[in-house]
DNA sequence: TTATATAGGACTATATTGGTACTGTATAAA
DNA sequence: TTTATACAGTACCAATATAGTCCTATATAA
């Protein structure tokens, strides 16, 4: 069952929202309320999303998340990434070196070429599109 | 880090290898021997691909396994669908009803727009092609 | 100064994955 | 008919990954 994880898809979903009311400042736990998810679940992925440049995060009174640049600058693999790392279908689209077959493969080049279409398939769709 | 299965790579390379010798049968020690893998794994491997219908399997002296149609009517998809189930990026993918944030969430077609793209782009390559 | 809100961790429970082991059944060949 | 071979099915275990929690520290507006 190939998917992205549980809180890639809760990270897409709070992007989306924040990016309907792109000049609103979102704290973590008025944030969980509205798209009704786990407070402490939504606190992780934003500091997530915020180590990564997605969303930026202001402290103090008043403080809160907001994106870090306009949604149509944030695509699907923007989140992937940000969330569970780079978009890598086998061990060899990670890095050479780390599969213990890659001397008797002779299949690796098919896999790392359908990485790199689904990985541009990914880019495509951006933050903008989804709210449309 | 979007990625398949460990065992999903491990049968692609198995069923490429098949596909080479597309008139040949083998014995799923032979095999593991060939591609330099755990025999159990292998084992593992060609019962699942078998139940799927990907490989047909003779039992007793001289038995063994031999890809059940021709090399290009194998898709990836099949592969990915047999060793772990449906192509599904997000719960909503699998069926309705089962993501608890389903009522609130404005962007489920969208994922299952993305979803259907991978999907389909995995069903254009064969094993036909990942062998040429 | 204080209340608020993020930063950075460590940590736990659960689920998934990769791999193993064992028992049963079919079949070709001696 | 016997026997060795090879797949079928299933239960199991260990390791890893995931989802979610909690606590302490730090920044900031009022």
């Amino acid at each position: 069952m190939l998917r992205v994880n549980k809180l890639t898809d809760y990270g897409s979903v709070i992007l989306s929202h924040m990016a309907r009311n792109p000049n609103q400042r979102f704290s973590a736990t008025s944030l969980a309320r509205e798209v009704d998810l786990p407070t402490t679940t939504v606190k992780k992925l934003l500091k997530m999303l915020s180590k990564n440049a997605l969303v930026t995060a202001h402290r103090g009174k008043n403080g809160g998340y907001c994106l870090a640049r306009p949604a149509q600058q944030i695509s699907l693999v923007d989140i992937v990434s940000a969330i569970e790392g780079p978009v890598a279908l086998t061990e060899c689209c990670v890095k050479a070196g780390i599969c213990r077959i890659e001397e008797q493969c002779n299949i690796r080049d098919n896999w790392q070429n359908i990485n790199r279409i689904i990985h541009n398939r990914l880019a495509q769709v951006t933050l903008a599109e989804m709210v449309r």
